[in-house]
DNA sequence: AATTTAATGCAAATCTATTGCATTTGCAAC
DNA sequence: GTTGCAAATGCAATAGATTTGCATTAAATT
């Protein structure tokens, strides 16, 4: 099963243009196992276990995030964060976010939608490609 | 006009806890005068002017955010911005941003709303306090 | 297997922001 | 007005996240 999964990461990064090295195939696993966005260092020093410098790290992500594989987001706390794009997602139109400003854990929104009203105000403002929504979660109320 | 201005900051300053000096005098007049949210860098340029040391402007702002005069937030590119609180706004309750992603100018909104089935939504995930709006300003587009 | 060119490792550099410490200053009490 | 002292400032050094230069290594192609 994993021996697949590796070669199907090789695909994917590929076909995107890059080249299937093990630190971009450990990370690309890495982030299909988790279920929210990891940091940069969250990465690191998951790679640095086998010896990948933590440089490698930080290229291997921004160069699939360039490459359209991954979405790089800030949440507040001055430190990327990096997901999968979704199948079906598209690469800046993202779902919107909620960030919980006491814990830090991130939600991901499938169905929040602006009023008519404020579309059309922000519409002279220009196009909106991401909602982002920070409060306090359920747990830390 | 200017002088009763600077007598009103000093007593805001002190009401806040603060003791009045020439540098948190300034920040606050330059966030008064601003129409949207200024960066540490943009009010320690402007108080080199009059020779205030960046560490003196970075201390300025984060008191009196501290304190609660001002909101302190951060926008996606890892960089704080500062604004004035006004009279009728919460600390931790301010009006919505939007960002561009191409040439950063950040936007105060004021009538930005959810419709109120997200707004259902959204309650069960936890207390919105912050909506921020990402995209493409009418210049960029 | 050889070739080409992207990717890596390592260290140094950037950029934003913070902090230690000696000196100065606001301001409240005399 | 002068004095006293905690609070604020200047300057330099530091911290933390991320990036970059450059020589070396390793994918992918032939």
């Amino acid at each position: 099963m994993s021996e697949s999964a590796v070669e199907q990461s090789k695909l994917v990064i590929r076909e995107a243009g890059l080249r299937a090295t093990p630190a971009r195939v450990a990370t690309l696993e890495l982030l299909q196992k988790s279920s929210s966005p990891l940091t940069h260092a969250d990465v690191a020093e998951h790679l640095s276990k086998t010896g990948v410098d933590k440089a490698t790290a930080f290229r291997a992500l921004n160069d699939m995030t360039e490459a359209g594989l991954l979405r790089r987001t800030e949440l507040g706390d001055r430190v990327w964060r990096f997901e999968l794009i979704g199948e079906g997602e598209h690469e800046h139109l993202g779902h919107p976010h909620f960030v919980c400003i006491d814990c830090g854990q991130v939600s991901c929104l499938g169905d929040i939608k602006l009023t008519k009203k404020s579309l059309t105000t922000s519409a002279q403002i220009g196009r909106i490609t991401e909602i982002l929504l920070r409060g306090q979660c359920a747990d830390c109320l």
